[in-house]
DNA sequence: GCTCTTGTTGATCGCATGATCAATAGGAAG
DNA sequence: CTTCCTATTGATCATGCGATCAACAAGAGC
């Protein structure tokens, strides 16, 4: 009985209760978007009163804006992460588009989508944006200058390369947000577009299945 | 003295006002976003009571959705429009490209942004969207068949490449809303990309300018 | 000039948001 | 067991939203 309906929450260390916090603006971030991130909707979430959100945060924004760094550099630091396990820059780059664009990770998309508006109004929130799309171009341009050096691509201009590929990405994940039909092999039409613009041979990105035959009859 | 205070707005005809509400909510969304849309603010706009914007609308979802799909679908008659001008799909594609990254059209983009998140909670807009979305890929997707019969482009899947294409530029694009700065030559990155994927020559695209020194620079 | 249709008003309701703060009580320290 | 710091409460305020509707008046038709 006393279990199930607790009238007032146990008192813990702010430290504990802060992490508490935060991991219920995340959740409802993924679930429900960062506009959903309220006060009464996460001291609901914790199972405390709303006062207390707000007596962890200086402002509603600056959760929001947290909740989306948080949320959007774990994914970035985890795919910098699987990078590694590749050898070359061309497996790396591989490994790249086709884990962003294998659909596990929408609710990321949707996210970015969010922000991407939410950041108009929200300067934190906008400071965080732009800063967590320079951590991300940081990891693709040293991809792409690994590339280079490695003598796998042929481009004079990594930094611009790097940030084309994610608008990239993220449009064609946008995208996928709302429609997710009708394209087929959206990975491999991404990595042919990708080569073109690299400099790398066709094919050479994304297995062959259909690329193969692609590469053949334009070979003329 | 009457003529700058007016305390009752002049009587209209229904379609007149209706008129009026809609360009209101679009300049509106226009300038600042598509949730800028409320009753109190479209009916400040016109001049009159925040009951008549609800008498003239079933509800403001339906308004918003309207609004998203009278600005859209507008840039998608005048850029196709545009299209028309040039003679070969070669040059029907750079256009369209070049049209699209120029970025005279942010204020459009920040709207399909804002769109692809509140469709999530506004079914009517959801449909509007996938419905304008649609009719952009069966631009595109006009365009690239036309390539492939008149022997420009060599590509197996022209839908796919068509929705690939716009993901592409939308991405790009909501990057720019953002950072602006940072990517020198959108254009010419793209069109590479663009060429990779459509199967059509290096620089056929877009004006050779850096394009065709990249081959050349990094040969070695 | 009068009538009557109908475009227009603005107060009102219910609900949601962020923020504030005096009051309360949990639980470690003594 | 008592004390006292502080984590926690929850009512409260100001604001904004969409929606509703009885009352009003503009102006066309007669």
């Amino acid at each position: 009985m006393s279990s199930t309906i607790q009238k007032r929450a146990a008192r813990k260390s702010p430290a504990e209760r802060a992490a508490e916090i935060a991991e219920a603006a995340r959740e409802i971030a993924l679930g429900q978007g960062l506009s959903a991130i309220t006060l009464r909707n996460v001291a609901a979430r914790v199972g405390v009163a709303s006062g207390l959100v707000a007596h962890y945060q200086p402002n509603m924004d600056a959760l929001v804006a947290g909740t989306f760094a948080a949320i959007v550099s774990e994914e970035t630091e985890e795919v910098a992460a699987l990078l590694e396990k590749r050898a070359t820059p061309l497996q790396q780059l591989g490994m790249l588009l086709e884990t962003l664009m294998d659909g596990s990770r929408l609710d990321v998309t949707a996210i970015w989508v969010e922000a991407w508006t939410l950041g108009r109004r929200n300067e934190a929130l906008a400071a965080c944006v732009r800063e967590q799309m320079d951590a991300w171009q940081a990891v693709v341009q040293r991809l792409v200058e690994a590339g280079i050096d490695a003598g796998e691509f042929e481009t004079f201009d990594a930094p611009s390369v790097a940030w084309q590929i994610l608008g990239m990405v993220d449009g064609l994940n946008a995208q996928a947000l709302v429609r997710w039909d009708g394209v087929s092999d959206r990975g491999t039409h991404l990595a042919r577009a990708v080569e073109g613009m690299v400099g790398a041979a066709r094919g050479s990105l994304l297995g062959v299945q259909q690329g193969g035959r692609i590469s053949r009859s334009n070979a003329g």
